[in-house]
DNA sequence: AAAGTTGGCAACCGCGAGTCA
DNA sequence: GTGACTCGCGGTTGCCAACTT
């Protein structure tokens, strides 16, 4: 027991038999036993009167995590990580903002996704991951590979109409129209200012992107939209590592198949 | 096979906002 | 107005399994 809650022993005499850790399937099924039949709220008398020797935020933190029955476990799908990419670029690191977005999930599953996948990629380009160029490469090289995956995964059947086109999940639907991810109209190509500015737009149209598959190598994103991107990022450095494509080794083989390939890099850095 | 390293995730912590007496 | 209390959020930590050497 460390020295803080040793100070408040006074206030709370019974604070020392305050569990910590790991929940015990004992204390799970007193949980969900307990909100199950009161609901949720009042963690604090809750967690008196469930019998739980843990605090009222251990107990919330615990139901709203892992117990609530909605929780979905598991992989994000690309369609889920996609979305958590989009309105990343929207909101920042508002996690529950962003979790309400994807039902099932939670803001602590998003938040290690982002520290453990995204942060990672940002860190083997070298770029801080709340950086525009970052904002950049996820656009024009991450998000279209995420929509491949989503083409592969989707169901032969599947109509490639735009309200169907990600059926898995009801949030895209929730996320219709406007067109902060949509082809600049002048020149067709993700422009910059998109990212920052048309993003803060009321939602985010992902079908605009995820319709575009089938274009050829030579007309995606990253060739005729990445020019652009490029040449707004002329003129600020952009700190890639000085080594050779071959030489890299900033993706394991789980990033080759989910992020982007080598000859996108290589666009990229060029 | 063992030791060391890394990645993923559950849980904790501190802080600020809201509510109520 | 204010202090106590609760809740929710975002950041951080620590454990453990998987992977690498």
């Amino acid at each position: 027991m460390n020295s803080n809650s040793k100070s408040s022993m006074n206030m709370y005499e019974c604070e020392s038999e305050l569990r910590r850790g790991p929940w015990t399937l004992e204390e799970d099924n007193l949980l969900i036993q307990y909100v199950s039949s009161h609901g949720e709220g009042r963690w604090n008398s809750l967690a008196k009167f469930a019998g739980l020797k843990r605090t009222g935020k251990s107990c919330r933190l615990r139901w709203l995590n892992y117990l609530k029955p909605d929780i979905k476990r598991g992989n994000l799908t690309p369609h889920e990580q996609l979305l958590i990419l989009e309105l990343h670029s929207k909101w920042g690191n508002r996690w529950s903002k962003i979790a309400q977005h994807l039902p099932g999930r939670t803001d602590n599953e998003i938040k290690n996704y982002w520290r453990t996948r995204v942060q990672k990629q940002a860190r083997q380009l070298k770029v801080d991951s709340n950086s525009k160029k970052f904002l950049e490469a996820i656009r024009t090289f991450w998000m279209p590979r995420l929509m491949e995956k989503m083409e592969q995964n989707s169901p032969p059947m599947s109509p490639p109409s735009s309200s169907s086109a990600v059926p898995s999940s009801p949030a895209i639907s929730q996320l219709a129209p406007p067109d902060s991810l949509c082809p600049n109209p002048v020149n067709n190509s993700y422009s910059s200012n998109i990212l920052l500015e048309q993003i803060s737009g009321p939602s985010v149209n992902l079908t605009a992107v995820k319709n575009q598959p089938e274009i050829p190598v030579e007309e995606s994103y990253y060739n005729v939209g990445f020019p652009s991107c490029y040449d707004d990022m002329q003129g600020q450095e952009i700190l890639l590592p000085d080594c050779h494509v071959a030489d890299i080794d900033w993706f394991g083989e789980d990033l080759c198949s989910t992020f982007w390939n080598t000859d996108e890099l290589w666009q990229f850095r060029k």
